[in-house]
DNA sequence: AAATAGGTATTCAAATTTGAATAGGTACAA
DNA sequence: TTGTACCTATTCAAATTTGAATACCTATTT
């Protein structure tokens, strides 16, 4: 469930403060548990829904406006305490099983047209070296204000980023040299 | 959608040969297309029949039997076999956005127990080591036997999973320090 | 011989996610 | 001042995913 990632950063965010849900998403943005828009607005509004359904968090108070729709503002309950501390060592508890969209391209990429794939990969590359160095900034910029566990974060992405970069540079020699469909083995991994 | 990428496996092994979905699922688990059961088979009927009321695909044949339920064969159309190229090309185009489910836990951490968290990690680094070991015997299994398309994914698989290792052993010991919500600075990675 | 686990094959209701619609406000440039 | 782009705030139908149910077969263990 993705969900359990929303319903914990809803709570997370409601420990500290009562809010209404389109300043939970805002607040989200600020604090790193929304990157590149993972989270949709809908999904944010169906999680508070079923929160407040199952009273983890409760609707104070609805603020009126003619000019704006109405707020509801929520506040977390003890109920709602309880499940955000067994939600967190969830997550830490939570394999990663990170799984590239290309990977099942590249199973099938044989079929494909090589020129194609390389003109794309090549796009692949001078992005994610944007990415790496956005990474990286990001890092510097937040290292000395941050908690430690957040920068961990920042670093963790930082050093993946540079682990997709070197992969796909590679992938892309090989693409550019046809010899993606070549079943000979040569050396791929430094290991070898 | 993550649709996308069962719709992709579904045309490419059709591409290959006329298949029931059951047989799509398993020939998926061989070729490595499925890692980690990251499809559920609801998924795939789903997935088929959308595909067959847009005309990619078409039932062929219903083999009947009075001790098994009756399977349906489909067999790509051409109009299916041109969808195939385009998301083939548009799976290479996707960007990767790793997300880590640990990230969301850690913009919360200093909410929790240290020690709990602490276990809990050391769980994982165990578990992050095995996947290492892993990779690397699926890369040397394959290496020489499968198209070096499909191995640049198990070489992906290996280095991330090396990545990842390396980040959950710095969180560990600073997690066993006690040094997750320090906001002081004191380099974290190589390059500070 | 009976129990247990696992493979074959599909279906469906319920939970969740997406994408677009709604509707006014504010800020800035042309 | 008119266009345009983005911010505030929520709702909802439609698309997709999940999880469990069904039902029978085969292989292995107790």
């Amino acid at each position: 469930m993705q969900a359990l990632s929303i319903r914990l950063s809803i709570l997370g965010l409601l420990m500290e403060e009562d809010m209404h849900p389109y300043e939970i998403r805002s607040r989200m943005k600020d604090r790193f548990l929304d990157f590149q828009g993972r989270f949709k607005i809908g999904s944010l509004y169906y999680a508070v829904d079923q929160l407040a359904k199952q009273s983890y968090i409760e609707a104070v108070e609805t603020i009126q406006s003619d000019t704006r729709p109405d707020k509801t503002v929520y506040r977390i309950t003890d109920k709602g305490r309880a499940y955000f501390h067994k939600l967190l060592l969830d997550r830490f508890k939570e394999e990663d099983i990170p799984f590239h969209p290309m990977y099942i391209a590249l199973v099938f990429a044989g079929k494909g047209d090589r020129e194609k794939i390389a003109a794309i990969l090549r796009d692949r590359v001078r992005e994610a070296e944007h990415h790496v160095n956005y990474c990286y900034q990001v890092y510097c910029e937040h290292k000395g204000t941050v908690p430690r566990s957040v920068l961990h974060l920042m670093a963790g992405r930082y050093e993946h980023a540079k682990t997709e970069l070197a992969w796909l540079v590679r992938l892309l020699e090989d693409t550019e040299a046809g010899r993606l469909n070549e079943v000979a083995f040569s050396p791929l991994l430094d290991e070898d």
